[in-house]
DNA sequence: CATGAATGAGCCTTCATTCAT
DNA sequence: TATGAATGAAGGCTCATTCAT
């Protein structure tokens, strides 16, 4: 009858935070159950009490990610003004936010790959591919009634957006000393936005 | 005439296409030397007179994928013409190739979260991003001074005009049902052109 | 009453047990960590919970196996009485001991090889024959001083003696049939004794 | 009918002085057939034209050591002069001929362990332990009957002989810096030949 | 005779997962 | 709930041996 407090949840966040930690840091391969306890403040076997396998882990380490990601492209709908200047705002945040997630990247190409064979991480990924056309293209679409933009395919044109952006994330991490981030990503936005 | 003629280069190729094969399919780290030797017709001891270790077999699987990808780029050099119709002519070439391409992506992406881990990755990635940038730069540059383009950064711009392809193909990949990668890359090309 | 007593020391005793048998029985190289597991009743993996490598539970047996030779010597210092009946007394003792240990020899030679080709089974071995020698060397020097024995050179009597011993053991060891190892080594004692 | 000449006692030769040298080396078990092979010049495969396996190649190489190590005492038999000055020439000599001995004694011990394993070993080991002893025994022998030594039991004799021999080597090997092989062997010899 | 090429069998080591306490 | 202990299942790599040429 002791008020045991139930600390399953806090738990559950202290094993992502570290499993996240992990692997990030050595790749969720090589990563071990065990690095993953001990990174937790926890013996291996009691990972097991909350996950069921390291999949399981892994999946859910894997929403955790693009739910992350996703956030920061949410604010896109909330802010106001003209679309010009948001999409410039939005860039520009996402540029902070990068900077922050560099540790995430390799992880984040991991789970690109592992979403590219298992139909679990497929369905993850495709959905915040997904949900960030569907967030950027009625923006445009909205620019175009409005008169700010010209007459584009919405759609197709926040594809394009997209892919500079993710594009450009992915030359710079692989080419740091060639590719500055900042810049680049704010002139790409530039070079699109002239055409819209 | 030699009573034993050398098949070792034969039999690196053999092992080399088997790898690539396997890699893609199972994902580098699952991919067992067995399956790669079953799949080359060799067993698994024979691998190991070709390659000292799995790793130096992945290296060279990396370095031949990547050098594959950039043979498509260095047409590029090599064709005439007005600029902006060299590199619609380039986008199109590079639509059918990637699409020759499709069962290498998880592969691909599983190279991209290796660059970041190691370094011998990294470098290869490295070049990589350089030499496409060293390509596409001049050619731009060209363009300006020809004066078919606006006096833009042609760095910069390449940048951009990469960082699209790659992040077309990225966004394909994994949502293809939403994503028609062939009108994308094209649509997306004109969009940058229109700027430049 | 902690309700997990530490079995981790037992454990450790349990593989060293069946380690050394089955390195006597089998040879250090052949012997596989599966059977060394067999005989210990643990599985394979078990036994590198233990023990890092197979490297270092050899490194740990041959540790055990001269200290368990040296225990017998060290009684020589504790006893009492004229330095030459002590000698005997050790010599019969030795023998005992030697019967008991027979099924250890093919594994006591082996690091004897392995001590001429490791650094580090080189020092153990090193450390073995100088404590011996420095064991006996004294013990002699004492029998010198109370005029028990001629005035001859104690160390390079102490190492004639263990010689004796050690090469007698080793006659023994391949020509049993030829060889009385008991009386051999009393015959061999009392030799040298009469030239000390 | 072009007059061959037969190679193949030249070839056996010449792979048994590589093995011999790669055996003592590296270790019998480390020791490649491919090691061997590259030492005597020769491809793997036309060692098994050779000898049928590996073992029996062992078998060969031990046998050689061991007539090798015999040849030196045969010579005890073929000289003339006081039963001690023979004894005391055949030490010197013995000294001579271990120095020269010395990077075979790794490859020695693994003999030892491997005759108290192999029954086919412990045949040669036990011939070589039994010839010994047939060796000095009679010399031995001969001295008491000539009057020039005590009336010992010449065979236990021979064996202490034979033993602070073996164990002084034994020492040597493994505290070169704490024991003089030369000047110990000799003292072993003059404080036995005292008793005699 | 000689060997380049190939391999079956084996061994050390790792790790996700289970379970008794 | 937590964990120390244990293990089945793998996987990379090695090597003695075989064989076609």
């Amino acid at each position: 009858m002791s008020p045991k407090p139930d600390v399953s949840e806090e738990r559950t966040e202290q094993i992502i935070e570290a499993a996240l930690k992990v692997f990030a840091e050595r790749g969720v391969e090589k990563a071990r159950m065990e690095d993953i306890g001990a990174e937790a403040g926890l013996s291996k076997a009691t990972l097991y009490l909350y996950f069921k396998t390291k999949d399981a882990l892994i999946g859910v380490i894997m929403r955790r990610l693009f739910a992350y990601m996703l956030r920061g492209f949410q604010t896109l709908d909330a802010t106001e003004g003209l679309v010009k200047e948001r999409l410039r705002g939005f860039a520009t945040q996402l540029v902070a936010e990068l900077h922050r997630m560099r540790s995430l990247l390799p992880l984040l190409y991991e789970f690109y790959a592992m979403g590219l064979r298992k139909s679990a991480a497929r369905e993850v990924l495709g959905e915040f591919v997904a949900e960030f056309i569907t967030l950027l293209a009625p923006l445009i679409q909205q620019g175009i009634e409005r008169g700010e933009l010209r007459a584009v395919d919405a759609e197709k044109a926040a594809i394009t957006l997209g892919a500079m952006l993710e594009g450009t994330l992915l030359l710079w991490a692989f080419a740091p000393d060639r590719v500055d981030m900042e810049a680049q990503i704010l002139y790409g936005m530039e070079l699109l936005l002239e055409s819209l």
